[in-house]
DNA sequence: TTTATGACCTGAG
DNA sequence: ACTCAGGCCATAA
């Protein structure tokens, strides 16, 4: 029933509540980020299930090839309101909006 | 216990 | 640029 996050949930989830606005971040490099290099798809998972309480935009998480997660379309939608692009063949440029957590190294 | 599945990734061709 | 096999690991069946 209740789904408390175990080690791993946790430090995906504390990282994606970092996600700036209008920028993205893929499954494996929250994996590598977080000291899970092998386990980007432990991390897709981890989205899949996040608890709805927390409010964490899961929507700046995409693909390697800057692909938005199948059957939720909405995720496009979400991601053009904060100005991030998509080329013709529906994959947002990488190139551009991808984010480093190393980016703001305040701690 | 074994097999299939998944919001994945990389390298080869 | 595209397809595909192989690798990865937790979870569901």
């Amino acid at each position: 029933m209740s789904q408390l996050p175990n080690l791993f949930s946790q430090l995906v989830y504390d990282l994606v509540a970092r996600i700036p606005e209008g920028r993205v971040i893929t499954y494996g490099r929250i994996a590598r980020s977080i000291g899970y290099p092998n386990n980007a798809r432990r991390v897709g998972n981890a989205m899949r299930h996040t608890p709805d309480d927390l409010f964490l935009p899961t929507w700046r998480v995409v693909n390697a090839e800057g692909r938005t997660a199948p059957g939720w379309d909405d995720q496009r939608r979400l991601l053009e309101l904060e100005g991030v692009p998509f080329n013709e063949k529906g994959r947002v440029d990488l190139n551009h909006c991808l984010w480093s957590p190393d980016e703001d190294d305040n701690r």
